[in-house]
DNA sequence: CGGCAGTTTGATGTTACTCAATTTAAGTGG
DNA sequence: CCACTTAAATTGAGTAACATCAAACTGCCG
């Protein structure tokens, strides 16, 4: 447990998971936070979350992005989703242990991990908590689903256009968004994984996007030149 | 309310979804209904539950086959999961009204309909039954993860060896099977739609298993010649 | 016996993968 | 600040997997 880490930047604190768990609706200091949570850090590239490894820990991403995944024996893996400040890292590890996916930090991290054993026995006796935990599961299976759709469905550009949506989507409920660039600190290989593409075919469609004048991505940040029809290309309706 | 239709066939009668809602673990005689609970049945190719309609509710298939699938603009459409007597129809509708995805009967079915707002009373009264509840949420997470990573990753032929095993593990679970036969009442299209591959091309894989003299299937019956093989081509790990 | 839905087969087209080489960008140490 | 190193992105050529279109075939039911 280290002093002076407030979860200051987690969208969490007040409404949402840790504001139900701890009972800090009030925004409270995180400084008062119980014997059974504790912060660490993770370093970009770092697997913080190993599949069927047991842990007595919920682990919660505090700052920075991470991505859980499913690995295949062949070395190829699938992105099952990408993980904001503020999200829980996996909702499913709440409920099952070992978990069977696995969790790796993109950028440096810093993770709050609650005690497993504490959080369940919120769960009968906090209701407010319960409800909200019902919300992360509803949110959880249809963001979930809305992929299987995608990789059934769609072709590499509607894929590669709804990842951008989606994500702009979540980055825009955190933070102002300004001239329609978004912080998106991925590498094609990660765009890869989420899609089911190759990182060479995913670096064509990125740059047919470019030369349409759809997209500028470079350097971290994806610029949206045309909404409306990125829009149209990605949407699922 | 139909009376003589008691819920014999559904395997959650007893320590599942239906005896944690009602209490009836013992296995009480389903004629002992409450007022808020009735039947109905549907014809093969129904829709019983269709997306962004509003509906008071939860849906549960007592007997016959059906899946849940979403739709887009251009007639194409992703099933989701396949349902079996004793599933709920969709979990998340328990939760969302309207329900994003639909649901379509494959055979003659038979469904309880509980009323949402009863239902949703007892999560917080009932702990057995919240419990029952994040196990369905649980449960559906995985399978619809499971089936992003084959989806996302794996070719034609795995992902059909993949919708195979995962149905006969679940039929296995209901019935007791003889020879490595299973009944399975599904179209090329059920399954081209399930695993995002078109009617053809299930056609040829299905084929080519024929001809490696791994399975058997026509009139309804998957007959399992080389279950080793079929394992190997559609496992996970 | 005919009609229809579902399946199979063939020929051809398209999409995305593979392999390999090249360019660009991002660090790193002097 | 610049040469050097390394990772990431781009590009091209050839190939494999799956889609599309259309025709033929099968089994089932009236």
């Amino acid at each position: 447990m280290q002093a002076g880490w407030p979860c200051v930047t987690c969208p969490n604190r007040k409404a949402g998971f840790c504001g139900a768990l701890l009972g800090t609706d009030d925004g409270a200091e995180c400084a008062l936070q119980p014997s059974w949570q504790h912060y660490r850090g993770a370093r970009a590239g770092e697997q913080v979350l190993v599949s069927n490894r047991e842990t007595d820990n919920v682990l919660m991403l505090c700052s920075g992005w991470a991505f859980r995944f499913m690995q295949a024996t062949n070395g190829r893996r699938q992105i099952i989703n990408f993980l904001l400040p503020g999200d829980l890292v996996s909702v499913a590890a709440m409920f099952e242990n070992p978990p069977r996916a696995s969790a790796q930090a993109i950028t440096e991290i810093r993770l709050s991990l609650f005690q497993r054993s504490e959080v369940l026995s919120r769960l009968s006796s906090n209701p407010f908590f319960s409800e909200v935990v019902s919300d992360l599961w509803l949110k959880q299976v249809t963001t979930v689903e809305e992929l299987v759709f995608v990789l059934g469905q769609r072709s590499a550009e509607e894929r590669i256009a709804h990842l951008f949506l989606h994500l702009m989507r979540r980055i825009a409920a955190r933070n102002v968004i300004r001239d329609h660039r978004y912080r998106l600190p991925l590498r094609q290989q990660h765009i890869a994984d989420a899609v089911g593409l190759t990182p060479v075919h995913v670096s064509r469609v990125i740059g047919a996007f470019r030369d349409r004048g759809l997209i500028e991505l470079s350097g971290g940040v994806l610029q949206v030149l045309d909404p409306a029809e990125l829009e149209r290309i990605g949407s699922l309706s």
